[in-house]
DNA sequence: CGAATTTGACCCGCGC
DNA sequence: GCGCGGGTCAAATTCG
């Protein structure tokens, strides 16, 4: 298959946008070269032009297999996923002493008169008693969710819109993570018990990190107002086979967010557990990642400008060593 | 002026 | 027992 007299267009770029050409209608490929400022009309050299059409050919018949090698990692990432979460159903973690990490200890009655003791806290309802104390067989009940969104490079707040309504009630520099960490609850509360932690990731600060614990026992503003609205905009997070993203569809257009800092767990992890929300992972689904992936590459000037860099150095390259 | 946010103090579990 | 660190509280401040 390999033909050492094709240009080689293996580029030495972190990702491989190949990938993503591949998926893009060949000749809508070439206008984009084209855009790309690539002055295809001047090569002139009709062999030069058949051999890039047959690496396109090439090129696109690897992506083709990448892109089954992806899905297959996808499924067999969903089969351990669904072992694990069989294997965790099956051998629930001793939920008193060892595995308690580190939470406030689970009080007696009389412990939660000197609690509130102290703050004299609010009037403090059923539910806001549950939400302070035994947190840690709370943990073990409630739904932990972890959610990356991406932000603007230049936003360097810790507000993340998902349609619900959260107070903040805290905000802490940790010891792991140089970026404070904002603590919210649900502005329903006490009714709604649902809180969450908000921090930059460690490695790419663009990326905030929602953690959220427990579940709404409400709708979701936003949802509501644009199911009203008509306007159909949904929002999952799942894995792409090891790497978590967020996708979004929009009046504006589809975007996808990928969490490419997170580092493959193999190892089981809390939080993956809860990681997706919308876990619909089927091919189609995938699909349609790799679809939106690809126009969002594609319609990126610097990722244009990269490629297009890659390539003119390539064939100049190739050039150069056809005469030689 | 009420609601939301900020921020220093405090609580508590854990490791040494 | 003590110190550390994460989580929470609540007074002070800011905002609409």
């Amino acid at each position: 298959m390999e033909n050492t007299s094709l240009v080689n267009t293996s580029l030495d770029l972190n990702t491989n946008p190949a990938h993503f050409l591949s998926l893009v209608p060949k000749q809508e490929a070439q206008s984009n070269f084209i855009e790309l400022g690539l002055k295809v009309s001047s090569v002139k050299d009709e062999q030069t032009a058949s051999a890039l059409v047959e690496e396109l050919n090439r090129v696109s018949e690897e992506n083709k297999k990448l892109t089954e090698m992806l899905t297959v990692m996808c499924e067999n990432y969903n089969a351990l996923h669904k072992h694990l979460a069989e294997y965790k159903n099956n051998n629930p973690a001793p939920s008193d002493s060892t595995n308690n990490s580190k939470k406030r200890k689970p009080e007696n009655p009389s412990n939660q008169i000197n609690h509130n003791e102290r703050g004299a806290s609010e009037s403090s309802s059923s539910d806001e008693d549950s939400c302070k104390k035994p947190r840690q067989e709370q943990g073990m009940k409630a739904k932990i969710e972890r959610v990356c969104y991406r932000t603007e490079a230049s936003d360097t707040g810790l507000l993340v819109k998902d349609g619900y309504q959260w107070r903040k009630y805290g905000q802490k520099v940790t010891r792991d993570n140089p970026s404070p960490r904002a603590y919210f609850k649900c502005s329903h509360a006490p009714s709604c018990p649902v809180k969450k932690k908000v921090q930059r990731d460690v490695a790419d600060q663009s990326i905030l990190v929602a953690t959220y614990e427990g579940e709404h026992n409400h709708p979701n503003q936003l949802k509501q107002e644009q199911a009203s609205s008509g306007l159909n905009r949904t929002v999952a997070t799942t894995t792409l086979g090891s790497v978590p993203c967020s996708t979004s569809l929009g009046s504006s257009g589809p975007t996808i967010t990928l969490d490419l800092t997170t580092p493959p767990k193999p190892q089981p992890n809390p939080c993956d557990e809860a990681n997706v929300v919308g876990g619909d992972r089927s091919p189609e689904f995938q699909q349609f990642l790799v679809d939106q992936m690809a126009s969002s590459l594609t319609k990126d000037p610097s990722f244009k400008a990269a490629l297009a860099a890659a390539i003119s150095g390539r064939m100049i390259q190739q050039n150069q060593s056809q005469k030689w």
